[in-house]
DNA sequence: TGGGGCATGTAAGTAGTTACATGATTGT
DNA sequence: ACAATCATGTAACTACTTACATGCCCCA
């Protein structure tokens, strides 16, 4: 991941189509923000260094009076994507506040411990309604149907491991208590 | 998650008792680096940070001719971390180059897709492998097992989640062929 | 006597976010 | 006329990684 970063976020949304720098702020928004995400502060000056590049192509193409610029995928661009898709990966980096609690919440006191439990929990479903809410929408096919439905899946399982460990948790402060 | 960031992460590790900035990152590396990494380049200045602010103390304890600062939380910073282990998390981020392939893996030829899913299994079994083998040192007890659990059988999760999801993309090639 | 682990640090560079600025269009 | 949305951008900042430098101790 070390270089690029963003590069095949744009690579890979403009393979499905030409697309403003805009729409493809749009479409990391609504779909990879949960595994990747990106800002405008990224996305526009890369769009310029891959036009640069020649790995895509910009387009002028204006909605009435207001301008707009669409990428499209150059044949190297497309085989730039290609390679990255079938490289070894470099894993994934998580960074999960809730779950650093949870590490460290032997510090409170034992009631206090559950509370964190709790709150990961609807950390866990508070993401699963958005994406729920991404699935009736009903957009995605293939692929990225299959990354949906991963993330779905996943936040399911999540939350019923944290309601499990809030049973068991809960049991082990009642046989203290006793 | 803004200001801060290894702030928690060291008065997380402070409140089992004091530790240097070595054994920070030797205790981050083992176990916190599945869900917030961090540095010596972060570490070792914001213990200087901390100890200005009075919610750490430092105090030479040299082991042999080497010397060392043993840092302990003040009770200011045992405050400040319970108060931020109450309060309501800024969710996770996450960056995933395997599922970012896999969600573009379009681009490709229907065999090289499952590729795709393949080399994200076998990452996530690379990953589990190391949790299990955490594991079986067994030195976590309460909360941080409790994490170590939900790390193991979340990816155990996710490594099944490929299994199925190989076999329906195979079955769905063959179909195609036929 | 030399490699590996302990221990502390910093400089330089990269990546990323945030906040702002501009201006046109569309709908109410 | 106003707000919302489309559309493009940048400057300043913060966070983080990497690579390096130093030196001591222990053990084979």
């Amino acid at each position: 991941m070390k270089a690029g970063g963003v590069e095949y976020v744009i690579l890979g949304a403009l393979s499905w189509g030409p697309r403003s720098g805009y729409e493809i702020k749009q479409l990391v928004d609504k779909s990879t923000r949960f595994f990747w995400a990106a800002s405008y502060g990224q996305i526009y000056p890369e769009l310029r260094r891959l036009e640069a590049a020649g790995l895509v192509a910009g387009a002028a193409d204006p909605q009435g009076g207001r301008r707009r610029t669409r990428y499209s995928l150059t044949p190297a661009g497309r085989e730039r994507l290609c390679a990255w898709l079938l490289e070894p990966s470099a894993g994934y980096e998580l960074r999960d506040e809730g779950l650093l609690k949870l590490f460290f919440s032997r510090a409170l006191e034992p009631g206090e411990e559950l509370e964190v439990l709790r709150a990961l929990r609807a950390d866990r479903e508070n993401v699963l309604e958005q994406l729920r809410a991404l699935d009736r929408l009903g957009v995605a096919r293939a692929t990225p149907a299959l990354v949906l439905d991963y993330g779905i899946r996943k936040h399911e399982w999540m939350v019923e491991w944290c309601r499990e460990a809030e049973q068991r948790l809960a049991g082990e402060a009642k046989e203290v208590a006793s």
